[in-house]
DNA sequence: CGGCCGATCCACT
DNA sequence: GTGGATCGGCCGA
């Protein structure tokens, strides 16, 4: 079942990075299916957050795609070569957003690694922001699709996620962001039943 | 227009 | 543990 609409308007996008978990992620690229259950994610909670793109309200080309109606995907270029994806959450006018840190790879494996063929150890972790985007094939140029399309979307697919399997901490690489970079944001889900 | 820097990853010591 | 790759976005002038 493909996550609806309201999923994503809730206004509390700490619960939604949580519940995330457990979903499976699917993308159709040149002409392939691949999926993977989502595994880790972080909470980017606005204009009131210094770790986020938003913070201070702050309109621009890039991050009007946050500010937008949730349910879709915010895709931004990092470190010049690698996109990163993000779920949009809320209503329209809030810049929350969710970023999708980690998976494991249940479709579309081949695929996955015919996009990683230039690598030189045969690793297909998908841990980690960038290498998740290029094992789905998502590239930043998609920011801005819409998750009830044909290209990304999310489904829930029965994955039991016990609380106590969740792992909570404070997000990756922002230490720039001060006292907010200590916020308990991020999730890591550790064992679950298919 | 110039310059700085990042929600990363990998190779190498 | 550390540094290089690599470039769009953002800011200040």
């Amino acid at each position: 079942m493909r996550l609806e609409k309201a999923f994503y308007l809730g206004d509390d996008v700490v619960q939604i990075a949580r519940d995330l978990l457990g979903k499976y992620l699917y993308t159709n690229f040149d002409g392939s299916i691949t999926a993977g259950i989502i595994t880790e994610t972080e909470a980017y909670a606005g204009i009131t957050d210094k770790a986020s793109h938003a913070y201070g309200d702050r309109r621009t080309l890039r991050t009007e795609i946050m500010y937008r109606e949730g349910g879709i995907a915010y895709v931004y270029l990092c470190y010049g070569m690698y996109s990163l994806f993000n779920v949009v959450t809320n209503i329209n006018g809030i810049p929350h957003a969710v970023l999708i840190r980690g998976i494991h790879p249940v479709e579309g494996l081949e695929k996955m690694k015919e996009r990683y063929s230039q690598r030189k150890q045969n690793n297909y972790s998908v841990d980690g922001p960038g290498k998740l985007s290029k094992a789905l094939g998502i590239h930043y140029s998609h920011s801005g699709i819409d998750l009830q399309g044909n290209q990304i979307w999310i489904e829930e697919k029965g994955v039991t996620v016990n609380q106590e399997n969740i792992f909570v901490s404070k997000r990756i690489g922002v230490e720039y962001a001060k006292e907010d970079a200590l916020l308990p944001y991020r999730f890591v889900l550790g064992n679950y039943e298919l």
